[in-house]
RNA sequence: GGAGGCAUGGCUCAGUUGGUUAGAGCACACGGUUCACAUCCGUGAGGUCACAGGUUCGAGUCCUGUUGCCUCCACCA
């Protein structure tokens, strides 16, 4: 057999991962025979580099993939990257302004060759990282958000949704963000509350000595006013409907409008409306057919219609209005209020709403059957809490901005005349105007991020084309990810399925929380409390972090992690590697490994446990509860495998018996063998390490079948008189523990047995475990001479002749506390069972166990209270 | 303003459709060079399951309310 070092090192895992791939044994294939399982990674972005979120996101997906590949299921997951277009253009841009560059002076074709350069830069390096993640995804399938594939996706999606008239191109009210310089979606701004100030301020009546005051956060914007607003049914303040305001600082005169936006008791009563920089303000304004005038440039600094404050910055403009205000004693009072500000949620940069020509999705029609699909079951999610929030989405949504004023992304495909004015929308590069033959140039901007994303599940199996693979692995299995990206792609990957698949995308969606610090804080580059997941498999090997990452993680919660989390994983492993290790040493040259046809006592019990653990944890895996199935596999293998049936092996191994060696090494391997399986989705690296030391050669875990749950090695009786035996080791452990008996000393036991022939076929179990002598079987404690102290476990009495070791108080004490809290068990069963309500309406079958108890409890007290008078 | 989540020993969590005296791991205390493992072994201490009610023979588990922490959505100037 092979060596194996005494403590356990992951320097195999890159030599086990080239044997995968060597051997193909991530690729799937149609076969109609077979079941597809299909699962599409979340693809990073390539912005950077994997973080703990991505570590958790892959070892989720690979847990299944490979759990149901051994189940039997051609299992396809699909890997790939995201070109992320304005998180990794914020990210280039920063790139070359460090080199003191900007995106003009190289211009779009430059830009765009750097932005190659970093993709295969960035793109790779990830590649790399999941790879080292050890996880199973088929490479051969490997997509990119911008690659061919997807780009024909991209523009047969833009020119179905066109000619279908769900994308329209319009003047629209969006969030700019000045730093991006871009449009953004709704979904991409993140509110954050900050403390400001609510300015109070007069607009004169005109031709009346009156004014009217307004209160606004933002003063900036009253250059672009256009209307004041009041409620009708305000008694107060109705009056002004129909008459004009004089509009300070500037020489415009503005309606005083009747409308109910304008909330009664809020404020003065009175609202200026900002169609230009207001989403609010603006549908008002078309209620009212309100002119727009925006005063704020793209830029974020004001513009022409800014008059003197042209040039300046938002800010500075509101300080230098509000002074001026002051100064024409107009400014009525300022009180400190805090709301919430847009901000960009790449650049943080606070977001302007203006007035912008931009590409829309028209939502409404799309977002009614992705409603309706998870609505009748054929999607769900896990856990469904998380229905309700796609839902309030889904039914509020509003059109849906994707173009933007970005380079790095799908360039929108319509193209315009400059000539005549006409517009093309097509798949194919547009030349020549149909209308005029004049020249057309394409639209400048670039698709939303997320326009390509959405796509994701068919663009990766070859849509627009009508491949095999569509139709064998489309819908997918499960989507995995985490609650943040419900709305940027979970929701928009279901209305694009629906619509160009006529099919949900997935089945399910497995949603998981994110990775928080040891304090439970989010893990961000601000505070500096990141893991790297790199680091962590440099330090503690792949299998550790990936065991450490789904235990303790339930659907839908949060996890954290520690570095002491990561320890007690690579002890795990470590454990496991052990264990193996010493099954493997003990494997002679010539030993015949065949599972015994017979059993002993022992070998009952750890069948049973091992049964009922591959129950459990194939149910649990089902149910996506990986931390429920980690947990369990975690005690089994530890608490049962390697503390009691190792220990328990060793009796026969070391017995000098070839025959009885080869029963035991035999047992070992079947278990073992059982456990690495289990444990393989987990643990990939070392489980296929240990396999390749003991299985036929070539013969590889990663492919093995899955184990499965069998009702012809399950034996209750010995499981329950193997528990008895663990009660009675503990025991004897115990007591020599409190009687301060010297390791090494071993200790003769007399015993009373209601089933001497099991405590007979156990001693040699019991003298190992126990560090115990000689064990006499009596049948009257009237033959045990001298000072002893006494236990009673699993209704047996065992007496241990201690010499001068025993002391009269203490196993006084010890015995009197065992005989109260026995007392405590009587007390309170025979309560129960006097309660005729509980005796008439509790299963029948649970009102027998109290009875069993009670019976055994008094058995019990009996004898310890015997014990007690003894020892006088 | 709306929605949701969490609350169990010092820390991280289990606790299946309500049913033994609520379990692990880490940390802690004591003892251990027994030939797989000190990244280990054995033993132990530590919890009125946030609080108050209710349903039930029986509640950590179900219902109502309260408190505390967290998240998401909305964004009325």
């Amino acid at each position: 057999m092979d060596n194996m070092e005494k403590t356990y090192d992951p320097q195999f895992e890159k030599r086990i991962y080239d044997l995968w791939l060597k051997n193909k044994c991530f690729e799937a294939h149609v076969d109609p025979d077979k079941e597809p399982f299909t699962v599409m990674m979340p693809p990073p972005n390539i912005t950077g580099q994997l973080h703990m979120g991505h570590a958790l996101d892959l070892t989720v997906q690979d847990v299944l993939v490979r759990f149901k590949r051994m189940c039997g299921y051609e299992a396809l997951w699909v890997p790939g990257t995201d070109h992320a277009s304005i998180a990794t253009e914020v990210k280039i841009v920063e790139k070359m302004r460090e080199e003191g560059l900007t995106k003009e002076q190289v211009g779009r074709d430059g830009f765009m060759q750097r932005a190659w350069q970093w993709k295969a830069e960035y793109g790779g390096r990830i590649v790399e990282q999941m790879k080292g993640l050890g996880i199973s995804c088929d490479w051969s399938r490997e997509a990119f958000t911008m690659d061919e594939n997807c780009s024909n996706a991209v523009l047969d999606a833009f020119v179905r949704y066109y000619k279908k008239g769900l994308i329209y191109r319009g003047d629209r009210i969006i969030n700019w963000c000045p730093h991006c310089h871009t449009a953004l979606s709704d979904a991409e701004v993140e509110y954050e509350e900050q403390q400001s100030n609510l300015w109070y301020y007069k607009y004169p009546v005109v031709g009346e000595d009156d004014a009217i005051v307004i209160a606004t956060t933002r003063p900036e914007t009253m250059l672009g006013d256009t209307a004041v607003a009041v409620n009708p049914k305000d008694a107060k303040m109705s009056k002004y409907i129909g008459k004009q305001v004089r509009l300070p600082l500037t020489d415009r005169v503005i309606p005083v409008v009747g409308d109910e936006y304008c909330e009664i008791g809020f404020g003065t009563g009175a609202v200026k409306i900002t169609p230009a920089h207001d989403p609010n303000d603006f549908e008002l304004g078309l209620r009212h057919n309100l002119p727009v005038i925006q005063c704020i440039g793209e830029d974020g600094l004001m513009n022409d219609n800014a008059g003197k404050y042209k040039g300046m910055d938002r800010l500075a403009a509101r300080k230098a209005i509000v002074e001026d205000l002051k100064a024409l004693g107009l400014l009525v009072k300022i009180e400190p209020y805090a709301h919430n500000v847009g901000t960009c949620y790449r650049c943080g940069e606070t977001v302007e709403a203006l007035v912008s020509k931009q590409w829309f999705v028209k939502m409404k029609p799309l977002a009614q059957p992705a409603i309706e699909a998870v609505r009748s079951k054929r999607t769900e999610f896990i856990p469904k809490r998380f229905e309700k929030v796609y839902f309030n989405w889904m039914e509020n949504i509003r059109d849906w901005c994707i173009s933007r004023q970005l380079w790095w992304g799908h360039r929108i495909p319509a193209y315009y005349c400059d000539k005549c004015g006409e517009m093309v929308v097509s798949k194919t590069k547009a030349d020549v105007c149909p209308k005029c033959g004049g020249a057309m140039r394409q639209d400048e901007d670039v698709l939303d991020t997320w326009f390509s994303s959405a796509l994701w599940p068919f663009s990766t199996l070859g849509y627009p084309k009508r491949t095999k693979s569509l139709a064998y692995f489309y819908p997918t299995s499960v989507l995995v990810t985490a609650y943040d990206i419900i709305f940027f792609w979970v929701a928009r990957m279901m209305f694009s399925g629906i619509e160009f698949m006529g099919d949900v995308p997935f089945s399910e969606v497995l949603i998981h929380g994110i990775v928080r610090d040891a304090q439970g804080r989010k893990m961000s580059k601000s505070l500096g409390n990141g893991i790297d997941p790199l680091a962590i498999i440099d330090k503690y090997g792949a299998d550790a972090l990936r065991f450490s990452l789904a235990s303790g993680i339930a659907p839908g919660s949060d996890t954290r992690f520690s570095e002491a989390k990561i320890e007690s994983s690579r002890n795990f492993v470590n454990k496991l590697w052990n264990a193996s290790r010493f099954v493997i040493m003990n494997i002679g040259k010539d030993d015949d490994l065949t599972l015994p046809t017979r059993f002993n006592g022992a070998d009952k019990w750890i069948l049973t446990r091992l049964n009922d653990t591959i129950r459990q944890v194939t149910v649990n895996l089902n149910k996506y509860e990986l931390g429920l199935a980690a947990a369990k596999l975690y005690d089994f293998v530890w608490s049962e495998f390697c503390d009691w049936y190792i220990e328990m092996s060793k009796t026969l191994l070391y017995s000098g018996d070839k025959k009885q060696h080869d029963h035991a090494i035999a047992m070992l391997v079947y278990v073992l063998g059982e456990i690495l399986k289990l444990l393989h989705p987990f643990m990939p690296f070392i489980t296929e390490e240990i396999y390749s030391k003991f299985a036929p050669k070539g013969q590889l875990i990663m492919l093995a079948a899955w184990p499965s749950y069998n009702k012809h090695r399950v034996y209750r009786k010995e499981e329950a008189q193997f528990e008895g035996l663990r009660e009675i080791i503990s025991s004897i452990r115990n007591l020599r523990n409190e009687m301060n008996v010297a390791p090494s000393k071993r200790v003769n036991l007399h015993v009373i047995a209601p089933d001497a022939r099991f405590i007979q076929a156990v001693t040699p179990y019991i003298q190992k475990l126990a560090g115990v002598g000689e064990v006499e079987l009596i049948s009257d404690k009237s033959e045990v001479q001298g000072r002893v102290s006494a236990l009673v476990a699993a209704g047996a009495e065992i007496f241990i002749p201690l010499g001068e070791l025993v002391d009269l108080d203490k196993e006084r004490e010890r015995i009197s506390q065992e005989i109260a809290q026995t007392q405590g068990v009587i007390a309170k069963t025979t309560a129960l069972l006097a309660n005729t309500a509980f005796t008439q309406k509790a299963p029948e079958k649970l009102v027998e166990n109290e009875r069993t108890k009670l019976a055994q409890a008094q058995d019990k007290l009996e004898k310890l209270k015997d014990k007690l008078a003894s020892l006088d």
